[in-house]
DNA sequence: AAATTGTGAAACCGAGTAGTTGCACATATA
DNA sequence: TATATGTGCAACTACTCGGTTTCACAATTT
């Protein structure tokens, strides 16, 4: 059973938990509530998010806050920088391009 | 069939792929190489890439070469912003700690 | 104590996925 | 022209995944 972040954000109703939890801590019944799909199912990819620890547990009478633990986001974050050079680098050309087209327009124009 | 780039940079394979790709073009063989998998395995983790736009083609007589598209894989990055807000805020607040921690320890050796 | 509520776990199912082998076909090379 | 090479596509398979239904169980509420 494969369960690494990269996996965990794969899926759509997971991402919307994310979104959601990010905002608060929220029990999976709150949770359960935004979703067309049964309790159990959002329960599920809650235990998948849990698993790799991109929530933590918060045990509150019998009812259960779910947290956001935004250091494993960053994971994702970090294995981006490897391409965020290369993405930087050609907006920094199309800038150059764009700024050339804007001088050589204000060349025209004044 | 879901294609969508989170989807795509599930597998670790194809992540491996993107990673050699967003060094230098290559062609589905050079590719390949890198890999314990059969060459059609590669090729079709390729057609996925390619599906969601992080590959783009590019053919060169009877060899293709396919070079990474950084702007597809900065909408990862785009997504990541409403959860990098939080993860800077509690980094501010662990150096907050750490610096309390360091004056009072400062404290007491002066 | 009995009923209600909040939750997780197990069993099952249809769809999707990653891999394989085998084939087709166009481009280069002899 | 015959052969080798680079590539994509189709068929098949074992496995994973997301969903549902059903159950178990502990903590509240009546």
């Amino acid at each position: 059973m494969r369960r690494d972040i990269f996996q965990a954000i794969a899926d759509p109703t997971r991402r919307a938990i994310l979104g959601l939890v990010a905002l608060h801590a929220m029990t999976p019944n709150a949770l359960a509530e935004h979703f067309d799909s049964t309790r159990q199912a959002v329960s599920k990819h809650i235990k998948i998010l849990v698993e790799c620890q991109l929530l933590e547990q918060q045990q509150q009478g019998r009812e259960i806050y779910y947290q956001f633990n935004p250091q494993k986001m960053k994971e994702i974050d970090n294995w981006l920088d490897q391409f965020r050079r290369i993405w930087e680098s050609r907006f920094d050309k199309l800038d150059n391009v764009l700024n050339q087209l804007k001088s050589k327009d204000n060349d025209r124009h004044e």
